[in-house]
Parts: C-alpha cells; structure tokens; sequence
RNA sequence: AGAGAGGUGGCCGAGUGGUCGAAGGCGCGCGCUUGGAAAGCGUGUAUACGGAGCAAUUCGUAUCGAGGGUUCGAAUCCCUUCCUCUCUGCCA
C-alpha cells in the first residue's frame, strides 16, 4: 500500500511514476485521495474535541458523587448529547477510513526509476545472457517427451488423483526434486540465508500483508469454511512473519529461505506454452526473503540477484537476466529481475526467478517498521524464487539431452547419487 | 470435539465501574556515585491518528487478545469471536 503522507509530498513524482504502468486516470486518483484525506483529519479533529469534551464531563460527574454532590442530571444530559453527536462524526470517520483505504489498496506499487515504460514483456529489458553450447540441435525434445521416455513423471496419474497440473514425480525424476531443494537450500545456508519451515496454509491478514488479497483471491486456493488460503508462494508466511513488527536496525539483514511448495489456480490459459511442466497448480520452489532498511535495500536486490544467477549458472543451463518494465510488473513490487531459463528442447525461455523489491509497500500494509535509534521507519521487504524447480527441471532435461541418457549437472551429482538418467 | 481456567506495557504481575496508559518488580536507556566495576540513588522507558511548533517538544483522542453493547464514565459488567493452558476424547 502506498503511503498517503509520502503522495502528499511528492505528489507529482508519484503521479508520473504510476503512469508509467498505464494508470492514465492517476491524477485524479490521487487527487481525490488527498481530498478524502483532509476530509478525515477534519472529522477526525472534530471527533477528538467532542470526546475530549465528553470525559471531562464524565470526570466531573465522578467528583461530583465522590463529593455527596447528587446535581448531576443536567451534566448527565449534556454528556448524553456530545455522545449522540460524536456517534454520528465516528461513523462518517469511519466510513471515510474505509474509502480511503479501499482506493489505497487497489493502487500498485510505485515502479522505480530505473523501471523502464512499456505495457508488455516485448519492453522488458535483457539485461544480461549466458549461453551453453548445446550439442545435437536437431534432434531435441521437449521434457513433456523425455519425461514420458524415462519415466520420471507422471502426469496421467496426477490427473486422476488430484487433477491437472498436479504431477507426480517418480523415481529419478522423484530424487531429482530432492536434490535441487536441497541443493538450493544448502546454498542459500551458505549466503547467510536462515531455514525456515513456515505453514503451508494462511489466514487472510498473511494473503493482505503481502498483496494477494483482496484483489489477486482468484490465484490463490481457499480451504472452505476455514478462511484459509494454501500458498502461492512462501513469500507469504516468510513475510508475514515479520508482521505487525518493530525491528530493531542492529539485527537487520534479516535473510530468510523456505522451501515449500506453492499452489496456484492460474485459471486461464493452455495450449503448447502451459504443457509438461510448463505450468503447474502444485510446484515446488526454494524462496529467499530479506528485510532491509531503506538504504540498504537497492544493495540488497543487487546481491539477490546475484547469488540467484549463480545458483542457474552452476546448473550448466542457458540463462537471461530480464528487467521488467512497468507494465509487466508485480502490483506490489517496485522493481523485479525476471530469470529465464532457456529449454531448448521447446526453443523457449522459462521464468524461473522472479526478484523484488518491494520497498515499503508490503510494510505499510502489514506495519512492519524498523528502530532506527528514535525513529520508527517503514522497512523495505524483498523476496526472490531461488529458485522455482519445475521450469529448472524441465530446462535440465532438455539441456542435458543426449541419445540414450540425460546427465546431471555435476553441482547435483552428490545430492541425486546418480550423474546421468539411462533409458 | 467436550469440560474448566485464562488472555493486562519488552517480560513478570496488581487492578471487579470513576481522576488507570494503567501499581509493583525485572529488563533496558540516561544521570549521580566510584580509581574502575558492582551495588545504591535519581530519572526515563508502548503504538497509531489528529492539532501547535523549523525543531526539541507539547496538547488531544484511541488502544488492557479482537469486534460489538450497557453506562455520564469500562481493563473491570454483557454479547460475539480468536488464541493459550489443564483434564477428557480422537489422532500422525
């Protein structure tokens, strides 16, 4: 959620940095924002002179009878209407708090100023390439036609027990899973990164804190008359954490990593793209979440990036490093670094990682703060997949392709126990 | 799931209708004391919103799990809800 004091100051900053995502009627958004806003100080102005008037009232009542005094009908009857009207006001307050809020939480993340313009992903920018050499061109298959051909998942069963898009991974596909989560989290161990196990499943203050609710509740799947939503992402419950916290500046970084896996609706579409393991409602996923003071957190990105980059890059896997322009942008984030890995096998490039700063977007909605000697200041949360394992998988397999066997990256050798998959 | 007990500041804990944002203690900050330390003494120590001020600060309002109600007045009474503990049941 943007924070409605910074829009006052810096009014036609945020204006042209959301009109970058193609909200064209922001002016006027904001506008009405600020408006609304005055309107509530004034109420809430009002509110406070009439309650302020009404416990004095009160106080004197209590002296009064402490004192034997018994004249305190007419005290009594004017409190009586000092509350009548401060109820109407509380109300209209209220109500006020509410528009206000409804329209605050509907606006994006305001994009950075490195963020290029663009509304798609043909305005991304590549920032960076690295290209394996590949043998055999010509031959190559996708991992949907590998999978079958050495029986590592199992789609058909997946779809009678649960349903499309819930594969099952058997055998060496099984163990391969394995040993990329642990894998990634032994890494990330190594960067400083704590394990954590969080829930699975949350409530809806977690799905707010982070910007999933209410806006993106269809991505998400929700477990009947509990109020609860199972995760997108460990995002989620690595985030929210850290909700409704004060931190004090000594113990940041706080650095985070969870493996979990991830459930999502993505209702939509299908086709060639979304096939295998393309797209998926139940995946697995290494994610690393950071909690940064402001200073630090354009660092803090930057170093995410890199240890990211050097996890794909030691899978021996053609890779680009995306900036993603305003228009293909997270609603919460402020900047995002898309990963993409190359599978050759379907000449297409795989989102794998996705890393962002949120700034104080995520904060201001679940006010988590940081202790900077006196003050109390919003903290910035980053997160990014480190990394997302079905498109990995499915860029090893066809990478690695050869005529009877598919090998393994040697950094995976000792977590499979195998160095190559045989027919 | 059933029965009972309970949720108060960073922590412990008092408070059953009136001046309580809340005693007391611990912890922590600052000052005094000391050659230095400990002890001791003094003092301070929540959050949000609104007003005044360049600011330090100051005034007001709200907050005693959450939400609603009764009352001139609620931490205290009533209702709803969430959570924790103990016992019973069930169970990986």
């Amino acid at each position: 959620m943007i924070e409605i004091n910074k829009i006052r100051i810096e009014k036609e900053n945020y204006i042209n940095s959301l009109k970058k995502r193609g909200l064209e009627n922001i002016e006027k958004i904001i506008e009405d924002i600020i408006s609304l806003d005055d309107d509530r100080k004034s109420l809430k102005s009002k509110l406070d002179n009439l309650l302020f008037e009404s416990n004095k009232l009160a106080k004197e009542i209590g002296n009064k009878i402490k004192s034997g005094d018994k004249n305190i009908q007419d005290l009594k009857i004017k409190s009586t209407e000092i509350k009548d009207k401060s109820k109407l006001i509380s109300e209209g307050l209220k109500e006020k708090e509410l528009e206000i809020k409804n329209i605050l939480v509907n606006i994006p993340n305001v994009p950075d100023d490195k963020v290029p313009e663009g509304n798609s992903e043909e305005n991304n920018i590549e920032i960076s390439k690295n290209e394996v050499l590949i043998n055999d061109n010509e031959q190559l298959k996708p991992h949907w036609d590998l999978i079958k051909e050495f029986d590592l998942i199992d789609f058909d069963n997946g779809n009678k027990i649960t349903g499309a898009g819930f594969p099952i991974y058997r055998d060496k596909g099984a163990k391969i899973q394995r040993a990329l989560i642990n894998y990634f989290l032994d890494e990330a161990e190594k960067k400083g990164y704590t394990e954590i196990q969080p829930p699975i499943l949350v409530n809806e203050d977690s799905g707010f804190g982070t910007g999933q609710l209410p806006d993106k509740e269809g991505m998400m799947y929700k477990i009947e008359n509990e109020n609860l939503f199972m995760i997108p992402t460990a995002e989620v419950p690595l985030t929210n954490i850290y909700r409704k916290n004060i931190i004090d500046e000594e113990k940041l970084p706080i650095k985070n990593v969870a493996y979990t896996p991830c459930f999502r609706k993505e209702a939509g579409s299908w086709g060639t793209h979304v096939r295998g393991l393309n797209r998926l409602h139940q995946f697995d996923k290494v994610e690393i979440v950071q909690i940064e003071s402001e200073d630090k957190s354009d660092k803090a990105l930057e170093e995410m990036c890199n240890y990211v980059e050097s996890l794909i890059k030691s899978l021996e896997i053609s890779y680009r490093k995306l900036l993603l322009c305003a228009g293909d942008l997270g609603f919460s984030s402020s900047i995002t670094y898309d990963f993409e890995v190359f599978a050759p096998g379907q000449k297409r490039w795989l989102e794998c990682s996705s890393v962002s700063n949120f700034k104080t977007y995520q904060s201001n909605r679940m006010n988590l703060k940081i202790k900077k000697s006196k003050d109390k200041v919003l903290a910035h949360t980053l997160n990014g997949s480190a990394l997302a394992l079905p498109r990995i998988v499915a860029s090893i397999l066809e990478t690695h392709q050869d005529k009877n066997e598919i090998k393994i990256p040697e950094v995976l050798h000792k977590y499979t126990g195998f160095k190559k998959i045989n027919l």
